[in-house]
DNA sequence: CGTCTATACTTAGACAACGTATGCATAGAT
DNA sequence: ATCTATGCATACGTTGTCTAAGTATAGACG
């Protein structure tokens, strides 16, 4: 989904999409349209990981889905956060700002030496 | 590697590895416990994690080792960087920046909402 | 009307990497 | 003599991403 690493997504994936979710109801595309320009063209969710993304978390509960349709008129489905992805949207919120932050104190402790 | 999600590792270990690496050769174990320590525990590198990565990083060209003796008198295997470990330190680097900076813009865009 | 392009969803299979678990070895402490 | 911490190695299972292929259809264009 990155260009130089694409193993650095792992474990992203999700935080990305419970994210996007975070404004309203959007179908699969759509999410992958948003994510792409509001990271300008950094973060490219592939289609083989974005639906399978998509159904693994609404397996799990944090999403919930219904067919409609789309303004350009085309037939989509659309998912919604349940409140169990908002909780899970926070965790992983959480999750990521400890990572981060982690491997900026690694990185800043190198620059050191 | 870290409690919450133990996906977000992937891809970063690497970065991890050479980064400690850059203050000089080091021990696997020894790499993993800088790790940590610099960390504040946020960040774990398993045994199995560890091993195969330099491995599978010397096998590549980016670390070069030679078995001695550490401080504790024990027969250790000293990792360090190769020019081409060095080079890719870099580009590693360059890439978590760019990634770091992608995802932060989502998550700000979101929270504008 | 037919064709092309962009949109939209699905899924099988390949691949890569991380973790669990296990095994081996040994220095130093007790 | 035994125990603990250190240190390296690796088989195997799990997971998640990508490639690739397939299906479907709206709208543009001729």
């Amino acid at each position: 989904m990155v260009q130089r690493n694409p193993e650095m997504l792992r474990g992203t994936v999700e935080l990305l999409i419970l994210t996007t979710l975070r404004g309203g109801p959007r179908h699969g595309f759509g999410i992958a349209r948003w994510l792409e320009q509001t990271s300008d063209d950094e973060l490219q969710l592939e289609e083989g990981s974005l639906y399978p993304a998509l159904h693994r978390m609404e397996r799990r509960g944090w999403l919930e889905s219904e067919w409609g349709i789309s303004d350009n008129n085309r037939k989509v489905k659309l998912y919604r956060l349940t409140s169990r992805g908002r909780a899970r949207l926070q965790s992983e919120t959480e999750g990521w700002a400890a990572f981060a932050a982690a491997i900026g104190k690694v990185l800043q402790a190198a620059e050191a030496v």
